[in-house]
Parts: structure tokens; C-alpha cells; sequence
DNA sequence: ATGATATGGCTCC
DNA sequence: TGGAGCCCCTATCA
């Protein structure tokens, strides 16, 4: 911060600016001395006459600068400390509670959840619960895992490609259930962009099909060319991808604006494919259902959450229709029995501290639950069978509401059949070589552990939206204005052309990925494999902190790379 | 170039 | 109960 936009109205240093040209590296050296000043005279509000004793001659004098010599915080108004950015560290306020795990006494910078290599885990209290039907599920849950060959399986490199559409701040991302290179992508203005993100060029946006923001996309399974959007304009869509032709399921506001007291919004949205209905809720607390075949409503609305407040997102079961999941802004995650969906029938209630973001089943057993919660922890409820009265764990991990970002989400990889990693954008910056970056995170909720952090210099943005590929090693994240895909970089290398190349990243053990690449045909990319890919993703991040003297532009942050291993 | 403002949920009173 | 004030952001608009 330059000296001389601080602190007009509090005691002042004069000081003789010389030059413009000096400015930059004077201005710097000044605020040491008045820093240096002002510790050993505290509280003195003597005005001091500085002269910055760096006069070249021949140019001439502009108007002095006044500084402060009291340092105040703008978050707690009070004296003797500062709050805010130095750099690209942000130093916390003393008198608030720390911004990431929330509890007293400490600041973020010493926070033990951000100290220790677990980004920060509360173990909740075991139930008990370890008897003989457990083990078999957690056999089935948990099967046999090969070792990773790290000589195989790390590759050297991770791309990252930027596209910028829309012209507000992306909403939510879905990748396409068929083809693997459809990225949709929702806005804050209800845009829908459909990105074939192989060919950089090959994007499609339909503005006209929502008035504001699209909370929520589904696919439904049996007709993949349609997708199901929910809208805060009231409506919920249904979109023919090829031509963008959409029509409206359901609209809560066939009154039109009648003030923001009445006006209802749609956020929750899911397909219940076995029932073939769709889902959605809306920020009253209520649930409405769609009959896909008829394209009729169905029944009346049903109260799920506390009246007036939002229902923030919905999850059906990956195998049992009768399940439904559901959270909101009156600080529970729901369970509910689709067989009988009345008000007040839910089957379990989780509390949370603070507002629910998301809620989601495991996707491919759908016994555990994961939840982001504005408390700036994730839990993890590791059996739907087990006790549910309080979380397996919860992880402290900074993602809290701002009003200007969507609400983070973490978000399950579905290529991992232990159902342990996940990823989730990150609050809170990270000084990285003078860059204030904000990473997304890999979390294993098996044990807490952040696995991976991926950043890029050239994306100072927060990423609160993150959607892993449900087949390949890719990564989207929608941030403000932009989505990103992250690819290990031979999948991009021979698709883009040079100009489309963004990144950045890279690594040492090129030869023996081109090796192993040679051996592998793409033809017969099997899923174990495609998961084998989607774990390399990370491992490569973690060689790539070994080689970042030799490249300076790679942003990737690995916390040991021994750890990664440790697997169960 | 700069600053207001949009905006939502929280806490505090 | 409701309203004022508070936020580690990021864009637009004037």
C-alpha cells in the first residue's frame, strides 16, 4: 500500500516527495521508517518531518505526502494492529475469532488446522458401531486398491484450459452423461453454455432461456440431449443441447413480480430417473415434483425444510429411488423416504453450525454423505446405516459465503470407488510467490488429509464450483467469469492449437510417462484405468513441487508427497 | 483512472 | 422480531 493513501484524517508524517520516478521504491522505504518509528514510540502523536533524503537533482518537487503514523485496523476499527492484505498475506484482525476454523483465541495464519498437514479434522465421536455387518460393508465399500507404481503412473504434467463466456460468475458446471468432451456450464444470469472444451473454439451459449441466476443442472439419464435447468427466475427448463429450444416444466411466479417477499426461486434439482420424475425446491422451503413422461406436475408441494427458508440443493440416490437427500438454509441436511413425503417425515436430520451449500450421497454406493456447510467445515457421514446422529468427521476447511461468489461445493470424484476423494474450492488466499492464489482442494474425507491443491498464477479468481469428469482425469472449475479445465498435459498437447495453450505446468519424468503412454492404448481406456488417471492427477502435483525452480510460472502445492500413499 | 454498488447471510442490538 | 452493519471478492457502471 502506498503511504500516502493511508490515513488522512489521523496524525501525520510530512514528507518531501522528490521525484515521480522514485516514487515506487521510496514510498516502500518510507513506510519501513515510519514502521520502525512508530514501534518505538507507540501511541506518540507527535508529528514527525521526514525527509526522505533522496533527491536527485534536476527534477522537480511535487506535493508532499501525509501518512499515518497510528496503524488501524479496518476490520475492528481499534489501534496498534492492521488488518488486511501485506502483500499477498493476508494478516487476520487479533480481535476476531479465526477466519477459517472459526473458534477464538487464534488467527488464521496459526490456525492448527491450517498448521497441520490434515487441512483440519475434528474427529466426532465414535458410536460403536463395530460390529460384523460393518466390516462386510466397509469390505465392500473399501476393495482391494493396487499399488501405485509411481514410475508408471505419474505423469508430468497438468494443463489447464481457460474459456470466459459468461458474463457473470459461473453458477454451477455438469459435465455431459455420454460424451465425454461436454462440458455445460450455468450463470448468475441464467446463461447455459455448452463447451466442447477438446475443441477449445466449440462453445454455445443460450441466454434466452432463464431470466437469472441457474442454480442447478441435471441431466436425465435416459435422454441425454436434454438437460433440466433450475432458476431463480422461478422456472424450471428443460433444453434441447443441439438446438437450444427449451421449454418451461414449472414456473413458481405466474403472477409475475409481485415484490421480493413473494418471489419464489428454484434451487434444489435433481432427476429421480428409476421414478422418472424430476425434483426440484424452491426458497421457501418447499418441494415440488415433475412427472418426466407428462411433463405435469405432480401433487402439491411438499414442506421439506423450515418454512421460508431456502432448499439449497437435493440428491437422489445413485441405487435406491426411494431416498432423497436434501439441504438448506435452516442449517440441516435431510434424509427423506420418497414413499412418504410429507412435512415433518424426514427420516434423519443432520444439523450443521451454519447454512447448508450442498449435500450429496456417495456416487457410486451412496451409503456416505458429504456436506459443505458455511461453518467452513465439511462432514462426512461414512455409513447411511450406521449411526447418524453426528458426522464421521468434520473437516475444517476454508470455504465461507461471500455474497458476491456462488456457495462452494464440494463435490465427490466419481471415478473413485473407495468414495474418498473429493474436491472443493478454497476461501482463503495462499501466498504464492508474491501471488495471492486461491487453491481447489483434493481432500481425502477418509482421513481429512488435503491430498492436492491446485492452483495457477494466472488465475487469481476464487473457483467455489468444481465438477470432477465422471470417466476422464479432468477437472472443471467455474470461477467469476471463467471455466477452467485442468488435464494432465498430454491430453492436451496434440488437441489444442498454440495460441489456446494456457498453461503452465510440468515435470521431470516425461520419458517414463511417454513410456507407460506407449503401452497403453486409449481404445481400451477401462475404467480402473481411467481411475488409475484420475489418482495420477494428484500424485503429479506432488512431483511437480520438485520442479518448480526450473519452472517458476507452475503452481502446484503438494503437502509430502509420502503421504499420498497412505491409502487405508 | 477511481469509487460506488450489487448482494446474502450472519451477528449484534 | 427486525434492522443496521459487517464481510480475505469480483465484476460492472458511472
Amino acid at each position: 500500500m502506498h503511504p500516502q493513501t493511508r490515513g488522512m484524517s489521523f496524525p501525520k508524517v510530512v514528507i518531501e516527495r522528490d521525484t515521480d520516478s522514485e516514487e515506487e521504491s521510496s514510498s516502500e522505504e518510507e513506510n519501513d521508517q515510519v514502521d520502525d518509528h512508530q514501534s518505538e514510540e507507540e501511541d506518540d502523536d507527535q508529528v514527525v518531518e521526514n525527509d526522505a533524503s533522496t533527491s536527485t537533482s534536476g527534477k522537480t518537487k511535487t506535493q508532499p505526502i501525509t501518512i499515518s503514523l497510528k496503524k488501524v485496523c479496518k476490520v475492528c476499527k481499534r489501534l496498534g494492529h492492521e488488518a488486511g492484505f501485506r502483500g499477498a498475506t493476508y494478516i487476520d484482525c487479533p480481535m476476531k475469532p479465526c477466519f477459517l476454523c472459526k473458534m477464538p483465541g487464534h488467527t488464521t495464519i496459526s490456525c492448527p488446522h491450517r498448521v497441520a498437514t490434515e487441512y483440519g479434522v475434528i474427529p466426532a465421536p465414535c458410536k460403536g458401531t463395530r460390529n460384523s455387518l460393518e466390516y462386510v460393508f466397509a469390505r465392500q465399500l473399501r476393495p482391494h486398491i493396487p499399488a501405485i507404481k509411481p514410475t508408471v503412473v505419474i505423469p508430468d504434467q497438468v494443463n489447464c484450459a481457460v474459456i470466459r463466456y459468461h458474463s457473470r460468475r459461473v453458477t454451477c458446471l455438469e459435465f455431459h452423461p455420454t460424451n465425454n468432451n461436454i462440458l455445460l456450464s450455468g450463470d448468475k444470469k441464467g446463461q447455459l453454455g455448452v463447451w466442447d472444451f477438446r475443441r477449445v473454439h466449440e462453445k454455445t451459449v443460450y441466454g434466452n432461456i432463464h431470466g437469472c441466476i441457474l442454480n442447478n443442472m441435471k441431466f436425465n439419464q435416459t435422454n441425454d440431449g436434454t438437460v433440466y435447468g433450475a432458476s431463480s427466475d422461478g422456472t424450471i427448463s428443460c433444453t434441447d443441447l443441439e438446438t437450444g429450444m427449451s421449454i418451461g416444466l414449472m414456473d413458481l411466479n405466474p403472477n409475475g413480480w409481485q415484490g421480493p417477499s413473494s418471489w419464489r426461486m428454484f434451487y434444489g434439482l435433481d432427476i429421480n430417473s428409476q421414478r422418472g420424475i424430476l425434483l426440484a425446491a424452491d426458497n421457501f422451503g418447499s418441494l415440488y415434483m415433475v412427472d418426466l413422461r407428462s411433463n405435469s406436475s405432480t401433487g402439491d408441494s411438499v414442506l421439506i425444510h423450515k418454512k421460508g427458508s431456502k432448499v439449497t440443493g437435493l440428491h437422489c440416490h445413485p441405487h435406491q429411488p426411494d431416498l432423497l437427500l436434501s439441504c438448506g438454509n435452516d442449517h440441516f441436511a435431510r434424509i427423506w423416504d420418497m414413499r412418504k413425503l410429507e412435512a415433518g417425515s424426514s427420516i434423519y436430520d443432520l444439523p450443521h453450525n451454519r447454512v447448508v451449500n450442498s449435500a450429496y450421497f456417495s456416487p457410486q454406493s451412496g451409503s456416505k454423505i458429504l456436506t459443505t456447510s458455511q461453518d467452513n467445515r465439511l462432514r462426512v457421514w461414512d455409513s447411511i446405516f450406521g449411526n447418524l446422529d453426528s458426522p464421521s468427521r468434520e473437516i475444517v476447511h476454508s470455504h465461507d459465503f461471500n455474497r458476491h461468489l456462488t456457495p462452494f461445493r464440494a463435490e465427490w470424484d466419481p471415478k473413485d470407488p473407495s468414495e474418498c476423494l473429493i474436491v472443493v474450492g478454497r476461501y482463503i488466499s495462499e501466498n504464492y510467490n508474491g501471488a495471492a492464489l486461491h487453491p481447489i482442494d483434493f481432500i481425502d474425507i477418509s482421513s481429512g488429509q488435503l491430498v492436492a491443491a491446485v492452483m495457477n498464477p494466472n488465475i487469481t479468481t476464487i473457483s467455489p464450483v468444481n465438477k470432477l469428469h465422471p470417466r476422464e482425469d479432468v477437472l472443471a472449475s467455474g470461477s467469476s467469469r471463467s471455466i477452467f479445465i485442468w488435464r494432465p498435459k498430454e491430453k492436451f498437447e496434440s488437441e489444442l492449437r498454440g495460441d489456446e495453450k494456457r498453461i503452465v505446468l510440468c515435470g521431470k519424468d516425461e520419458k517414463k510417462r511417454r513410456q507407460s503412454d506407449d503401452e497403453s492404448d486409449d481404445d481400451m481406456y477401462s475404467s480402473k484405468e481411467a481411475h488409475w488417471h484420475a489418482k495420477s492427477l494428484i500424485i503429479l502435483l506432488g512431483n511437480l513441487l520438485q520442479c518448480m525452480d526450473c519452472h517458476p510460472t507452475t503452481i502446484c502445492k503438494f503437502i509430502s508427497s509420502d503421504k499420498f500413499c497412505r491409502r487405508y
